[in-house]
RNA sequence: UCCCCGAUAGCUCAAUUGGUAGAGCGAGCGGCUGUUAACCGCUAGGUUGCUGGUUCGAGUCCAGCUCGGGGAGCCA
């Protein structure tokens, strides 16, 4: 493409008043004064704004193409960037040439210049991106991406590409789908296992990267996770991305630190960041959300144990429809009223009844818990679940044997606990949740480009 | 998977007690010498999600199905 080309960023910022700019991008709204002149927005996804294009009707293609763009084409401008004499723009391109790329049937293209809905635009996920909503939240979710790497890397955490295919089952953490290879020969035997044995696709990296923070110390991995249940939420997606620290010779209070402070450098990073997209967001999802995170970023979070929040919660003067009960899982109502009510803010509850939690999980000194955690926020709740986990051989294979799974099919996970076993911690945040939170947007496929629910997979 | 709600023009929505569908935006054309989701006028655009039923007559009532949204469960 043209070398020289200037994206719209830099051209509304720090270009001087006066340069000569080429720009490319998509044309969102046209405004035609027939007389004179007409005035073209044009976004590269740069940035949220628009750059003013002003094009009059000394251009050769004037009465050909400019008065007859509409939303959706692609040109390029070339000319002087002004002072905007007019409000809503600091500058504007005077073009001396704008050309048309590819022309876009304004009376076809879905994305009109006015509000759509949601929904809608789940049924145009190629083309929502052209949208300012869908442009800010890719633009924030690369950002957070970034960050997540950042925050790691500078703490000393080595980076551990676990593999998507497993043959583990992470139990308690859902169902999982099921790989077969779609390549068979003529005749061959269609239960064949391609590996030799039943694999998945991963529900969690946890159990690989436990190996790898048992040989390096702090380790990270981050990358896409399957979950086959048929959940129909907005909080919940078949593929999903997460983000899985574990640390050696760490405990809970330590794994709950680090959950802590991971979170408020991302709310933080991601405010002055992305400035302009956080406003838009602010502005149009959420009145609230800049205050909310940056509250959250300064604020200590509470920490608060499972057995004592569900005496909190029993003490509640309201209505529930589960009643709180010691060694039942927390209900969306008891979060919500802990994070939103109570606490009005992240709360992070510890300690829960080993019954309900997965067997990796350490058996705290009572031996009824577990040293569990969950980090909760408003409107989302659970955001991050973690644990120490069990690094005793002999308890862990009891665990084992408890939950109904065979120890010699996780004979090299127990090697670790043979071998220098250690006290280590760790845990998982779901990136969609965090964006959930971060953009105010209610529904998790609208932060994620192609999202992946049951009966929905068409892009 | 369970419980509610919904599906009408390209989009967002209207349509009294069942009486053969309207508006705004968008699009096309015209007007307006700087506009900001511009504005004004005209035009085009619909087998009311699908299948069946009740009725003289169904967008409207009933049943099933499909898809979507919200709540719950599962979890991140």
């Amino acid at each position: 493409m043209t070398p020289e080309r200037t994206v719209i960023r830099d051209a509304l910022t720090d270009v001087p008043a006066g340069t000569v700019v080429t720009v490319a991008g998509w044309v969102r709204t046209v405004r035609t004064s027939k007389g004179g002149f007409s005035f073209v927005q044009v976004n590269d996804g740069s940035c949220l704004a628009n750059l003013q294009v002003v094009a009059d009707k000394e251009l050769p293609n004037y009465d050909s193409e400019v008065v007859h763009l509409t939303a959706g084409t692609s040109v390029t401008a070339t000319g002087k960037l002004v002072e905007s004499p007019a409000k809503g723009q600091s500058v504007e391109l005077h073009a001396e040439d704008l050309a048309v790329v590819g022309p876009a049937d304004g009376e076809a293209y879905p994305i009109q210049p006015k509000r759509h809905s949601f929904e809608f635009l789940r049924s145009q996920a190629h083309l929502r991106p052209r949208t300012n909503t869908f442009g800010a939240v890719a633009r924030v979710r690369s950002e957070v991406s970034g960050m997540i790497h950042e925050f790691f890397r500078s703490r000393g955490f080595v980076q551990v590409h676990t593999p998507i295919i497993t043959a583990s089952d992470c139990e308690g953490a859902g169902a999982l789908f099921r790989l077969a290879a779609d390549n068979r020969e003529e005749g061959e035997d269609a239960e064949r296992e391609f590996f030799g044995r039943p694999t998945y696709l991963t529900v969690s990296g946890q159990l690989e990267a436990e190996t790898y923070a048992c040989a390096l110390g702090k380790v990270y991995t981050f990358g896409p996770t399957f979950r086959a249940e048929n959940s129909n939420t907005p909080r919940h997606l078949a593929e999903f991305w997460m983000v899985e620290p574990e640390m050696a010779f760490c405990d809970l209070a330590g794994d709950a630190d680090l959950a802590e402070d991971f979170l408020k450098f991302i709310f933080a990073g991601v405010l002055e960041r992305c400035r302009e997209d956080m406003e838009f967001f602010n502005t149009r999802i959420d009145k609230t959300l800049i205050e909310t995170l940056t509250h959250v970023a300064e604020t200590p979070f509470f920490r608060v144990g499972y057995t004592e929040a569900v005496e909190i919660l029993s003490a509640a003067d309201r209505k529930w429809e589960y009643p709180p009960r010691w060694g039942a899982d927390l209900q969306t109502e008891h979060e919500r009223y802990l994070t939103e009510e109570k606490f009005s803010g992240p709360v992070v509850v510890t300690d829960y009844p080993a019954e309900i939690k997965p067997f990796y999980m350490r058996i705290n000194d009572d031996k009824r818990t577990v040293a569990a955690m969950d980090v909760l926020v408003p409107r989302i709740g659970e955001i991050i679940g973690g644990s120490q986990r069990e690094e005793r051989p002999e308890v862990l294979t009891e665990r084992m044997s408890q939950a109904g799974l065979n120890p010699d099919e996780y004979w090299w996970y127990l090697d670790l606990r043979r071998y220098g076993t250690v006290p280590h911690a760790g845990f998982g945040l779901g990136l969609e949740r965090c964006l959930q939170f971060i953009t105010g947007l209610g529904n998790i496929r609208d932060v994620i480009p192609f999202p992946r629910t049951p009966r929905s997979a068409e892009f």
